[in-house]
DNA sequence: TTGTAGGCGTTATCAT
DNA sequence: ATGATAACGCCTACAA
């Protein structure tokens, strides 16, 4: 099929086991081969031996480029999320590619940094590869991404926030709600001047929704909100120590204190240990997040469990709803809110 | 596979606008259009700003699938790591891919969970995408995954391990190597009877090979090895603490343990404190990984930290070296080796 | 159930 | 520097 003039140099398709091949080894048509791997059941057993036959003995692996462009519809989705090592959204990132991956389709994956540009560019690229679908974390987008996830005939999830009137289906929880049950909690337990540390990460918007539901859940009993804004050029980890230290000076100082995350509570936590507060006599401290550390902390972190798994589950569910791939009565449905757990430790 | 009704179904490649509607627009033929995304410097100026217009007044989206059938070789490449949301993989796969997406390549991810069985599967389902490169984790794969990786043209980075004596391009370092560096430090500080605890996962080869480098660093001072196996049907947070419970009760028991990682080690050093033990006086702990919350435990924990971070960036630039997407002075270097950090905190 | 014809949107090749 | 033409490998549509 090529000269031997150059030595081991790759030409266009060269080197690799096409349909056809198999089609002609199998001695069948080349549509039978591709029904053999998208439609079994609509090729006789018979011809389904001959062609597994000549699959085995050629090696042959699909084309999945090729296919895609056939049919302009790729079995791959993508996702774009703030961080992959963040271990809060690895868990969904996990629970999402194996729910997908389990039924043939394959991720794409990207991360934004919470920075709108870079979550363009990701959707745009993965547009390039006219995915099944596409998902998103969060509903705060560029104009331009905006547009092209509403232009693109691509099934689209958000997922992480919960926004019922938002046009993408939804899988996520209500940050603003978990701000009120963090802060119901602590008033609960008698709390009065509790206070809320912003996190340093300067794009996590629904840390701030977080926020507002705090102080919501406070105006609600009568109490002034105190917010706590920690400089934006440090670790979240260094961030919560720094916000303790301060906080622990003033007079009168807080009763209790909402972390916009654990790392953030952790911090506050070594922090305020040495500076010989008792915990949570002293202080009572809540997080949000229930990283893997936060029980193995000494007091143990009482913080809220983000539903990570569920929510990487049931977008995946809902993609392949969509897509057919899983049955579904009825309509796909839309909306789905998922709760945040409190997990009551020592801490708070 | 289709709904009864439905109107405004997509047809093949409907509604989406290709490179021959603007090179139309802008009055250039379609390759250069091709050009002026991929070789921008072989258009000339005014040509390139006629196709700029035609290109943002369509909001045009080039088709990543077309052209990777095109050329035989589409910008995305496929990554095998055996769990996402692990600590340790997190950061690899992170840095590797935004080190990938900053030249424009996207990544494809799936996780094996150390099985041979998935790997396979999620390769086979990599090479239908064509990629330009394939990143596998450790020198663990099952037979057919060997033939398909050494059939296909396509450049293959083995990450995590380091075997030089395999073909494909090694970006990791010597499990072998931190058993004996653990073990060394150990004994090094005076201890003699030294623990080593497995890994609950079973699969975890590489783990066998660090406690491998344990038992030759103990024969090697003349001592026996000593190596507990918790049972494999549990967790390694809970595994950790069974072992540790375990150890306790032997009569003499061990003077340091050495883990197969932090998971299992902060089980134990929770366990020993509820048994009353003085760590790391009465039992020096050591981990592996460096997970997050090492050092916020009590003590501290003394681990090895992997060069995560520096093999997900070290692979992607190897890759594009190879790619010819960053320049590089003669060969891509094939071998690359890096070091674990002992990380020396409180608990041995 | 099986086959034939044509095209999906791009890039490689070769020419100007 | 720019363009014409022919693949790339598969799938949809239609036919038998």
């Amino acid at each position: 099929m090529s000269q031997a003039k150059d030595p081991p140099r790759k030409r266009r398709g060269a080197g690799r086991v096409t349909l056809a091949e198999v089609a002609r080894a199998a001695e069948v048509s080349a549509i039978s081969v591709s029904r053999y791997f998208n439609q079994p059941d609509q090729v006789s057993p018979p011809l389904r031996e001959r062609i597994e036959a000549a699959v085995q003995a050629l090696g042959y692996v699909p084309n999945l480029v090729a296919g895609g462009l056939a049919s302009a519809r790729g079995r791959i989705v993508g996702m774009v999320i703030p961080n992959i090592s963040g271990p809060i959204f690895a868990q969904t990132i996990q629970a999402f590619s194996d729910t997908l991956s389990s039924h043939g389709y394959q991720l794409l994956l990207a991360s934004s940094y919470f920075s709108e540009a870079q979550e363009e560019s990701a959707v745009r690229a993965f547009l390039g590869w006219s995915p099944a679908a596409l998902v998103v974390t969060s509903h705060f987008h560029s104009p331009a991404t905006e547009k092209m996830l509403a232009d693109a005939d691509v099934p689209v999830v958000e997922i992480w926030d919960y926004r019922p009137e938002r046009a993408p289906l939804q899988v996520g929880f209500l940050h603003h709600q978990v701000g009120v049950q963090a802060c119901r909690y602590l008033l609960d337990k008698g709390h009065r001047r509790i206070a809320f540390v912003q996190n340093s990460a300067a794009g996590d918007l629904s840390a701030l929704e977080r926020r507002d539901g705090y102080i919501a859940a406070l105006h609600e009993a009568g109490l002034e909100p105190w917010v706590f804004v920690p400089s934006t050029d440090c670790a979240p980890f260094e961030a919560g120590k720094q916000a303790m230290e301060a906080l622990i000076r003033r007079q009168p100082r807080p009763e209790a204190i909402i972390f916009a995350n654990d790392n953030l509570a952790a911090g506050a936590l070594l922090a305020g240990q040495r500076a010989g507060l008792r915990l949570p006599e002293d202080m009572a401290i809540v997080g949000f997040g229930d990283y893997p550390f936060a029980d193995m902390l000494l007091p143990s972190l009482t913080t809220l469990r983000p539903p990570s798994r569920a929510i990487g589950e049931l977008a995946a569910l809902r993609v392949l709803q969509h897509l057919g791939v899983v049955a579904c009565e009825g309509e796909v449905q839309r909306l789905n809110l998922l709760a945040c757990e409190l997990i009551a430790r020592e801490s708070a």
